[in-house]
DNA sequence: GGCTATATTAGTGGGATAAC
DNA sequence: GTTATCCCACTAATATAGCC
């Protein structure tokens, strides 16, 4: 498996090889060069095949790299068909691009780190054109202006969206998950009740670890519907199960 | 029993591709 | 072109065996 593809490029059909690349990055970077690209109303290999055409190879090697996402920074998607249905998998946040093959991902996520720079004013581009005769006075191309406030209007819609199904995940998180005991997890029968279980249950090791790691990822304080006691009752359930 | 080496299992993440 | 997720290599964690 190579991830290369012929693709019919035009109404010649002259076919173009196209390649998917994998570019890790934090899921700060992400969504900035995600927003950007549906602003422009353009994809995300655009931009990078933009910036790669455009710039010298010597600026963008020259730009510092956005760099990996951090430890904690982690995506998680849920698995939803095969033997490990339902599963969740917890990844580094990445881009998926599909361009020509030969580039390199780092220079990709370099390319498309310049292009937030420039899309934020903080650095303008010069183009010259090598066949002109005299250099007459350099256009200076800077960055389209900001958006109005129309065209940002969907955005706002869309964050609004988001929004609404947050609130109404962690509705459903409150109504599902357990509520705190007020004494603490003091037994056998707290520990299963706190992990899901039915009292009489016999779970095995395996089984238990993996209910944790499943419960601690939604009750974690830094998760979107994290709560600091289910999470410390999580712990005590868990050190009373090993005993 | 305690320590170390080795084997096995589970988890993670990059790359790739099928489905849409 | 985009998205979902599978495949597989690699790593970490855990279990087991062997030795002292």
């Amino acid at each position: 498996m190579d991830g290369t593809k012929q693709e019919q490029g035009g109404a010649r059909g002259v076919s173009v090889v196209k390649h998917s690349y994998t570019i890790p990055c934090s899921s700060a970077f992400r969504d900035s060069i995600e927003a950007l690209a549906a602003r422009r109303h353009v994809n995300v290999g655009d931009i990078a095949r933009s910036v790669l055409l455009v710039m010298p190879p010597s600026a963008i090697q020259g730009f510092p790299d956005p760099g990996d996402p951090e430890a904690g920074d982690r995506e998680t998607v849920i698995l939803k068909s095969g033997p490990s249905q339902g599963r969740p998998w917890r990844r580094k946040p990445r881009l998926q691009v599909r361009m020509v093959p030969g580039y390199d991902p780092v220079a990709i996520r370099r390319a498309l780190g310049l292009a937030l720079t420039l899309d934020r004013g903080d650095m303008t581009l010069k183009l010259e054109d090598p066949n002109a005769a005299p250099p007459p006075p350099e256009p200076e191309i800077k960055p389209e202006p900001k958006p109005e406030p129309m065209a940002a209007a969907p955005d706002h819609q869309a964050l609004a969206a988001v929004n609404e199904e947050l609130e109404r995940l962690q509705a459903i998180v409150n109504v599902l998950a357990f509520d705190p005991l007020p004494g603490g997890v003091n037994s056998r029968a707290e520990a299963l009740h706190v992990l899901g279980f039915p009292p009489t249950a016999r779970p095995d090791r395996r089984m238990v670890r993996a209910r944790f790691r499943m419960l601690a990822t939604i009750h974690h304080p830094d998760s979107n519907y994290g709560s600091h006691d289910r999470m410390s009752q999580l712990n005590q359930a868990m050190e009373f199960l090993k005993e």
